[in-house]
DNA sequence: ATAAATATTTAAGCTCACCTAAACAACTGC
DNA sequence: GCAGTTGTTTAGGTGAGCTTAAATATTTAT
């Protein structure tokens, strides 16, 4: 079985499902954005994935995945995902190293092919930057009690579940404050002068974040215990 | 880093290694064969590879490597056959699969990437059909006493080394006769009329092999032992 | 409501890697 | 040594995916 549609193709496709994750359509200028080309390149190639039946177009309007379109994109983002956890964990590479790399793995490979990294890998639930990875159907459950950091309360106990901007440089600083994801913290204060935070870790090691990475960042509250301990998934 | 030219050129390079250690030096037809495109194709991405002084090329003489083409053809092999050993031992492909897909995975990755996944892969010497890894400089020792089976004598015993034909259909008739790397045999009995063998397994056990299969079976002959056990490496 | 700003599409053209068909070189047999 | 076969190159053309620049739609601001 080959690939589904050109690398392009699917590069578009993962495009537009982002896209309309976040504004319910893609947008031509959207797109062009994401894809780092010209207005002009995206319009022609939305004409040929309409005639694909992999998305509906109205022209100035924007673009929406169909069934199959949204089928290609899943498993495109599946791929990209798993490959991400093997070269972390397998190659021992770091995760702000990871992205180049995953970008081009994930364009090969049938549905077994997959599969049977998925297997490999122990069926890996995110990727290391905290995003879900859907399963076969291209399903998947994001965890719901997920949100940003910079909606925590004083004195709330939380677990570090991702980030919304797996940048480089953002990766880089989060190592340089020890942050890695499923470790707890405690926030110990807020400064709304800079809107930046105190936290403390499970060590009672406090960290200084400011209102930028407390944006990127996603946390998962830890309930007060109340006799129930069993809270990790 | 980035790969060092484009698919298609890397897969030029790949073609003009091999057929230079057939032949010497590598036609337009051969590498239009091996590459299935046709000779003015070939002329054409000759013209590009000489620019680039990955060959050296005369018109009407036919295209050997340089250094540097050398280089990247013997790197895009050392990915390749390490990307066989992964998906057979570790996504336990079948070892007539493989080949399809580590013609693509072959074009991904920089030096430290692929040597990062040779140690995850315990730096193996061969791939799953006994064909050598080059090393990270392009060198690779081959093993010299291995020869074609069908230049075995009666009683010898040897030890299966490899094929020098990958095609799946000729690879499953292998796993039909039960016949796999590494495995020992003795030559019983040789029946000139056909070309055909009978070889023993170390179970006992007699297999019929006709000329066309000795022909593409590479070998290893163990010396009768003579006080020296120590005959694998 | 209309002018200005912004977004999108069309038009023309580029590069890469390929094709077919025709022209041209280089070996072969006699 | 010359004709015919074989191998190679040139010439012209295709399709995918991109570009810039110009034309056209749509939205926003007054």
């Amino acid at each position: 079985m080959k690939r589904s549609g050109s690398i392009s193709q699917e590069n578009y496709l993962k495009a537009i499902f982002k896209l309309q994750h976040e504004h319910g359509i893609a947008s031509n200028q959207a797109i062009a954005e994401k894809l780092a080309a010209t207005p002009a390149a995206v319009t022609g190639m939305l004409h040929k994935l309409t005639e694909l039946d992999w998305i509906d177009y109205t022209a100035y309007q924007g673009a929406k995945l169909t069934a199959k379109g949204r089928q290609i994109a899943t498993s495109t983002i599946r791929k990209h995902r798993l490959w991400e956890v093997f070269l972390v964990e397998k190659l021992q590479f770091k995760w702000d190293a990871v992205h180049q790399w995953a970008e081009e793995l994930e364009h090969i490979g049938d549905a077994n092919f997959t599969n049977r990294l998925d297997a490999f890998l122990g069926c890996p639930s995110t990727d290391p930057h905290g995003d879900p990875i859907p399963d076969s159907n291209g399903d998947w459950k994001g965890n719901e009690r997920v949100f940003s950091a910079d909606a925590l309360t004083r004195k709330q106990k939380f677990t570090v579940r991702g980030v919304s901007n797996s940048a480089s440089d953002f990766l880089r600083h989060l190592d340089a404050l020890k942050i890695q994801l499923g470790k707890h913290f405690e926030v110990m204060d807020f400064f709304p002068f800079d809107g930046s935070w105190e936290w403390k870790d499970d060590q009672g090691i406090p960290i200084r974040v400011s209102r930028e990475v407390a944006g990127q960042l996603l946390v998962e509250a830890i309930p007060t215990n109340r006799g129930n301990e069993n809270q990790e998934s």
